[in-house]
DNA sequence: ATAAGTGCAAAAGATTTGCAACCTA
DNA sequence: TAGGTTGCAAATCTTTTGCACTTAT
């Protein structure tokens, strides 16, 4: 694809959202800062699952300087208006991830390789709505990661980390 | 058994539990201490989602001091031996509980009171086993937890902190 | 102009680690 | 006795916060 025909996928996305954040910040009297712009844009170009430290490699290597505060800042608003999704992955940093892309989904992560796979079932979705009922609770969100080992033989990825 | 008919349930259970941690220990050359015993009698003894201040605190309490440092290095061990498990709820510092009670379960957090209700549904667990199976890995373990908020109009528990 | 946001450095909170003294096997 | 274990304090690591300065509105 050319100059002229290619595509831009991403860039109409990113438009969408970038106002949905605006959207946000100004029903809260909140600012549009460069710095929150570009976390949402890093987010939504990279696919992943991403640490703070992830984030502000990413962000340097652009040339968009931000400080380590501001990131977590931001990433609370983003959290909060629902572009991003933390991830609490037991024993590794926190990561987070965008979450509009994909839908919701859950995670299983390959204990050999450190590999993040995602998953949705709506059965599974369905059960933890009713197992809530029964208890009186309105479902707010759910935390799960299925944690497998691989059962491929001599699987090439095997102990690699920092995956994806 | 009591010294005549009071049947000492949890005395029983404790033997149990402390020979099968001298076991491990053995099997490692790890040394049994009364460090070790106690922290491990305290988890059994009280029913709960432990931090390790409560730990220390419920410790001390029954004069068993006992420092910090080994708290956290014996709560490794009786997790590896599976006598304990660790519960990493999002937000809040880790928690530990006896993992030999009450058989395997998960956990619903109430967003409104904090409380913490132990669940298992075995549709729940197959489905999970499943879904593993479809990339080829094999379970290992699973995190899941439903945060839900109460619907109970006036709930008296409402922001209470610190719950079981 | 003014309220909000930013970076920096310090603070806080949880967990880990180095080391000398101290036990268990 | 020898090697693992303990407690303490220092070190790490992640995340939060106070503050002076800057910027969006």
């Amino acid at each position: 694809m050319g100059p002229d025909t290619k595509p831009e996928i991403r860039h109409v996305d990113l438009e969408q959202l970038e106002d949905r954040f605006k959207s946000f910040l100004y029903a809260k009297r909140g600012k549009v800062t460069n710095e929150r712009l570009a976390l949402l844009r890093t987010l939504y170009t990279h696919n992943g699952h991403f640490s703070v430290d992830q984030l502000l490699d990413l962000m340097a290597k652009n040339e968009h300087s931000i400080s380590r505060a501001t990131v977590y800042r931001t990433l609370d608003l983003l959290v909060q208006c629902g572009l991003v999704k933390k991830l609490a992955i037991e024993d590794r940093e926190t990561r987070y991830e965008s979450a509009l892309d994909s839908g919701h989904h859950d995670h299983i992560i390959c204990v050999d390789c450190n590999k993040i796979i995602e998953f949705f079932n709506p059965e599974l979705e369905a059960i933890q709505d009713d197992i809530l009922g029964v208890y009186n609770l309105k479902p707010v969100k759910h935390i799960h990661q299925l944690y497998g080992s691989c059962t491929v033989p001599n699987c090439p990825e095997k102990k690699k980390s920092g995956q994806t």
